[in-house]
DNA sequence: CTGAAAGCGCTTACAG
DNA sequence: CTGAAAGCGCTTACAG
């Protein structure tokens, strides 16, 4: 039941907790045999040893856990490839990732006490009190823009301003262009939907092109056609979607309407999902480069890691639109 | 740095640490003056005190954590929902959802001893010893299946095989149905794959339809085009796509080859993700009703949690067809 | 009704 | 080069 502790590896090869405590976690300074070192590796082996994370967890007030933070919304194949990623900068260090989906929300602080993680990563601001808190504990916070000051809640984000700013950009090369949003039907995207929005619109204040016109659109052709019938009526030619999800949406409405895309409607998504190059027609949309975002991530949780004073360099945010023939 | 601990407490509201945690922990059989139980919430509360979870795993040896392992493959949003799902029928009795990704492959041993889990679900099978080793630290150990029994590695899955059998009897309504199989791109799928068309070539010899063929179809248009040109000459008028994302990698394939569907050819996927229903032409694909396995699970760790000895019973796994205009 | 004390398994100064 | 001992913060028999 109990299972195996470091004593009955201390036991088995004759030497003290001490020594297998030093032997396992691999202290440099302290020198031991080669033979006995060799004595207790091969012993912990053979008896299975696992160390106890808890108990180390109390002792040291760290784990090897990095616990990720989603919030409420659907986390769709670029946070996938994000998390992934980022799994996969970090455990050459031995440390893993744990992710939590904001469902079932128990008290944060209920969470990361759980966990005693060594990095807290959240996907949406946190609480003023619980930042403290958890930098009290010691535990590295961290944005998902790797912002190691929180971004202020209240303030649009850079990245997400930009996104619809460079729908709007392509959007606007058509002569006389009228643009629309396709809003998302999922309340929980408000937050980045409002950023987005609030993107395209100051995009197209600035090129002269008068406000968007704002439409919800559910994922299914019957509301995807209302909207593209409202559209219609106010001269709207060019489509810019909160998602690519949203975007194939508009273009099967436009397809049901037997409307030409791009000649009647252009349309532009933001993520390149796998879905978008086999949409009809193929979906132009905004990328983000989520591999050097993640490279990114793990190289900060490292530097922490090695209490390393200099950050590393941010990247930017490697937005760029993949051109194809929706718009 | 410390935080607050039940000692704090304790001291400030003058009472042992003891009855500090027979008033937090909520035991029933020690009676306590209401004012107490009264005065020492109302200190916690305001200290912020939150219990260290790494000393009561290690004093209980259990803590309030549920471990998904999910492998190494692209998770998908049917996955992702269960999780959610999951999480919200847990999260009522105090308990939290972490996910891991399979990817930073540290040993299975030290994540879970790291963590301290309730319960650990499997997405896919375990070693033997893992399970033995996890077993006895009295860890409940699931499948993703609800099987507490982890199924036979090497045993076909029964749902993926329905899952394939499905598909076929709808393909195989066509007069003189010749099956082809979309075989998906990413390695890491090959598991289900080989049980999925497993399913369909058992239900093609059962309707007595010669043996599918199969072949491996990226997620473009290029890719799909080379497969659907060699479907063609084979005489496929039915294709069994892996999931909606190779359906629609098919589906974009014959319409660049001016092909109708499924007038030419009929493609059945897997899933239902929200780009099914919007794909040209709408897909219909075979979808499972994934909220009840996400409850059935949660039911299964509750039970175990309230030590009942009945299990709740298994719903099956609620297969269905989405009929739509591809086949 | 409440407190003193042991112990979960580890790490780490501190002695030898 | 190695060991005895303290202590991380909690829970829980056991005394009073």
């Amino acid at each position: 039941m109990a299972g195996i502790t470091s004593a009955d590896v201390a036991r088995e090869s004759g030497v003290s907790r001490t020594t297998v405590s030093y032997v396992l976690t691999g202290r440099d300074g302290v020198n031991i045999s080669a033979e006995t070192r060799r004595r207790v590796r091969e012993t912990a082996i053979r008896l299975g040893y696992a160390p106890s994370a808890a108990a180390r967890a109390l002792r040291t007030g760290r784990s090897d856990l990095v616990l990720c933070l989603l919030p409420d919304w659907p986390v769709g194949p670029v946070i996938e490839t994000l998390l992934d990623e980022l799994a996969d900068g970090l455990s050459g260090r031995g440390l893993s990732v744990l992710v939590h989906h904001g469902r079932g929300s128990r008290p944060l602080t209920d969470l990361w006490r759980a966990v005693t993680p060594r990095a807290v990563i959240g996907f949406a601001p946190f609480a003023e009190d619980d930042l403290l808190a958890m930098r009290q504990a010691g535990i590295q916070v961290l944005g998902t823009l790797g912002e190691e000051h929180q971004p202020q809640p209240d303030l649009p984000s850079r990245s997400q301003l930009e996104i619809g700013a460079l729908q709007v950009r392509r959007l606007a090369e058509r002569q006389g262009a009228r643009i629309g949003y396709a809003w998302p039907p999922d309340p929980r995207l408000e937050v980045f939907a409002r950023d987005r929005l609030l993107g395209v619109q100051r995009a197209c204040s600035e090129l002269g092109l008068p406000d968007p016109h704002v439409l919800p659109v559910a994922l299914d052709v019957p509301a995807a056609v209302t909207a593209v019938r409202a559209w219609r009526e106010q001269g709207v030619t060019a489509v810019a979607a909160y998602n690519d999800d949203v975007a194939l949406a508009v273009l099967a409405g436009l397809r049901a309407e037997g409307l030409d895309c791009p000649g009647d409607c252009a349309v532009v998504g933001v993520d390149d999902v796998p879905a978008a190059r086999l949409a009809a027609p193929p979906l132009t949309t905004v990328s983000q480069s989520i591999e050097v975002q993640a490279r990114y991530l793990a190289a900060l949780v490292l530097a922490d890691l090695d209490g390393s004073e200099e950050k590393p360099g941010h990247p930017g945010h490697g937005l760029h639109l993949v051109e194809r023939e929706s718009a």
